[in-house]
Order: C-alpha cells, then sequence, then structure tokens
DNA sequence: AGCTGTGAAGTCATTCACAGCC
DNA sequence: GGCTGTGAATGACTTCACAGCT
C-alpha cells in the first residue's frame, strides 16, 4: 500500500461523519461519491481517489454501500477496537473532552485522570478517578494506555508531555497552547482550540 | 498584496506563540528564520517565505526583530483589536473556551453566552451571564459581536449556526461535532476536538 | 445510463540555492 | 560570515477526463 497523504486521512474522518449522517438521515444503502462529496464539501474525483487508496470499495453504476464504506474506513483508521487513554489535567477542558460525544463512540476510553490541585485529587469525572501526578507513572504502567491527552496550562505541557513519555505512551495529543518536543518514535497531535478563531479573524480583517 | 496560501495563515498563528515563548525564553531582540523555524518545527525557507508576503521585515545578517515582527504578525491576523463573541451552549467546553488563555490575550471578549438548559440561564461563566436562546438575536442586535462560538450538542449545531446568521455575525467557529451550511458571505471554521484523536489512531494502527 | 477507478494534466505549496545586503 | 528575499526547481495534492464495469 502507497503511503497516504495525510490530507486524505484527515478527509477519511470527515466521510465516516458525513457517512453516518447521511445513514440517519437517508436510511439509503448506497452513496455515490458525488453525493458524499457534496456532504463534505469536497470533489467528487477526490472522495474516490480518497477511498481508492485503500482498495476498490465502489459498485461502479451504483456507488459505496454506506455500511460497508463506514466499517472500512473505521478498520483504516485503526478504529475498531478500544483505546485506552490518559488525560492529564483535570479542569473544564478535560472534562468537556470527557463528555465529547463521539470520544465514547470511537472506542476511546479514559482509564485515568491526574491533576496537581489537591482538592481534584480523589474526585471523580464521571467514572474516571482523578490521580496527583506523581501516580502517572506507576499508573500508566499499570493499565498501559497508548494514548496520553494534555489539558494542563501551557506552561506545564512540556512536562507532562515527558511523563507521559516516559511512562510508555505511543501517542500525545497536545491540547495546551505550547509547541512540545517528543521523540520521533511518540506519535504527536496539537489541538489548539483558539488557532481557528484567529484564522476567522484574519478572513474577517 | 498577491493572494495568501491558506496553510500560511495557519503558520502565521503558530510563528506568533513560537515568537512569543522565544521573547519570554531567550529576551534575545533577534530571531533568525532557521531558529524560529526550528522552534516551530519547520524549514527556515517557508518561514522566509510566509513572512515575505507582507513585507520585507527581515534584517540580512541579523534575522527578525521578535518586537517588529510580533507586531507584524498580530496586525496581519487583524489581531490588534478587541473582537466581541458570542458563544452558544454553556458547558464544559464553552467554560474551557472561555478560560483558554490567549483567549482573552488575543483580544477575543465574549459578551453573552447562550442555552436552553433554565437551570444555567441566569447564572455566570466568570462575568459572562446566560441567557436563554430565545434571546440571542435581540442580545446579539444589540450587542453586535462578530464572532458566534458553538459549542452545544451536535443535534444542535445547525439551529444556532442559522440564529447566529440571523442575528448578524460575521464569523461562526463551530467546536460541535457536526458539518453545518451558512451562507458564503459568513467565515465559517470548525474545530473537531476527537479528529486529531482519530488521526493519532491511524498513525498507531 | 450511471458511476467507479485511475493515468494524465493541472494547480498549489515547499524547498533549494544563490544574489544581495548588513 | 551570517542572514534575508526570491526565482527556479521540485514535490505534493487535486482535478480532469475517460475507459471500463454493472
Amino acid at each position: 500500500m502507497r503511503k497516504i497523504p495525510e490530507p486524505t486521512v484527515l478527509r477519511l474522518s470527515t466521510y465516516r461523519r458525513c457517512l453516518e449522517d447521511f445513514k440517519a438521515q437517508t436510511n439509503l444503502p448506497f452513496v455515490s461519491s458525488n453525493e458524499l462529496g457534496r456532504l463534505a464539501h469536497r470533489n467528487a474525483a477526490i472522495v474516490r481517489k480518497d477511498l481508492s487508496y485503500f482498495g476498490e470499495y465502489g459498485v461502479p453504476g451504483k456507488g459505496y454501500s454506506v455500511d460497508h464504506l463506514l466499517k472500512h474506513i473505521l478498520r483504516i483508521m485503526n478504529l475498531r477496537r478500544e483505546h485506552r487513554a490518559v488525560l492529564v489535567g483535570a479542569g473544564n477542558l478535560g472534562r468537556a473532552l470527557l463528555g465529547y460525544p463521539g470520544f465514547k463512540k470511537l472506542g476511546f476510553r479514559v482509564v485515568a485522570a491526574f491533576d496537581n490541585d489537591p482538592r481534584k485529587v480523589g474526585r471523580k469525572i464521571g467514572e474516571v478517578a482523578i490521580f496527583p501526578v506523581s501516580k502517572l507513572k506507576s499508573e500508566v504502567e499499570r493499565k498501559k494506555p497508548a494514548f496520553g491527552l494534555i489539558t494542563v496550562p501551557a506552561a506545564a505541557a512540556q512536562e507532562s508531555a515527558n511523563l507521559l513519555v516516559e511512562a510508555g505512551v505511543r501517542a500525545i495529543i497536545n491540547f495546551a497552547p505550547a509547541r512540545v518536543w517528543v521523540p520521533p518514535r511518540i506519535v504527536l497531535r496539537n489541538v489548539d482550540l483558539t488557532r481557528e478563531l484567529e484564522v476567522a479573524s484574519y478572513y474577517l480583517g
């Protein structure tokens, strides 16, 4: 299998969501690249090309089976298994993430949260116990989550990343507004909540 | 001024953050494209090209004046004025956003929040009063915010967008996991909190 | 007829490489 | 010597356009 462009991976996530909407709204068994493109605000050709990287899923003259395509995308995205994750920082953002629909639906399960605020330690967010950060290493080594989610203030982001790497997570999603460095073997993705506001400001200006 | 590639606009936001970190950490007056590229995890040439779209800010042999460059980027991004915004959905995500550092620092000021939950209406998030959604139109018409931030459940996202458009906001940032449609004159940006988790899952698989 | 899959063409973005300046 | 600014070269991604299947 050829190397997949990152834009394609990002769009797959969009297609999945559009397919779920399409299924819920129409319940039709097939969707064409044209229709899916319209839903995802994309050209039909790029939809077909994106999907063709992973095999020939379409039926000429009919389109793509909605159910089969959904399953394929989940398999491609490695989303047909449960993913354990830990949360560093038990503030509003961490809470919001845990409550984000799709978080659970996509198979992500938060097995522990960590915070340095003594008022939070020992409490729970939903089902998830909050531990002091000093327990991060031992808890991660015991529960072996692949994902670490950083939702601490910017100043503590690098330190959190270091702890997560040392404890053995394989991927880090950094929601803090700070650049962090991790070894190349770790998958690092940054989410910046205000970037799109800045971009919108640019386009308004 | 030539048309600016969107990737450039996105990187400007990163450069701004890196410059602030650089200034706080080193207090040096100049930074080279090499150094800034290292901080932003980018090639030095793209740093120079990005900045050159907007004029010649650099000093050959020395680099870029940190302070001047910061000011220039803020001006380019239209961030040297206050931006009023309203929040639709006063849940954890809305709270997290209001508390996000840089939100205020970048000049974004939330002038009202709206929610349909009667237990939230009349309360406040920090300084921000929570109104029923039925008051959205009148409040927006009165306070004239340019930005609407959607932090409601997916099912209510389109409805929220419609109300915001009708009330006259010029830009919408949609944090709900749903595609929304707005007229072309409205600047629409989507933020998907779980997309980067999905992408990380792909790269782990 | 309608739609997919894909090579070829086209477009856009990044990196190279170097002249010119401090 | 070190660094910027930028045309040229390269590379990456998207769209076109059509053969081929149902």
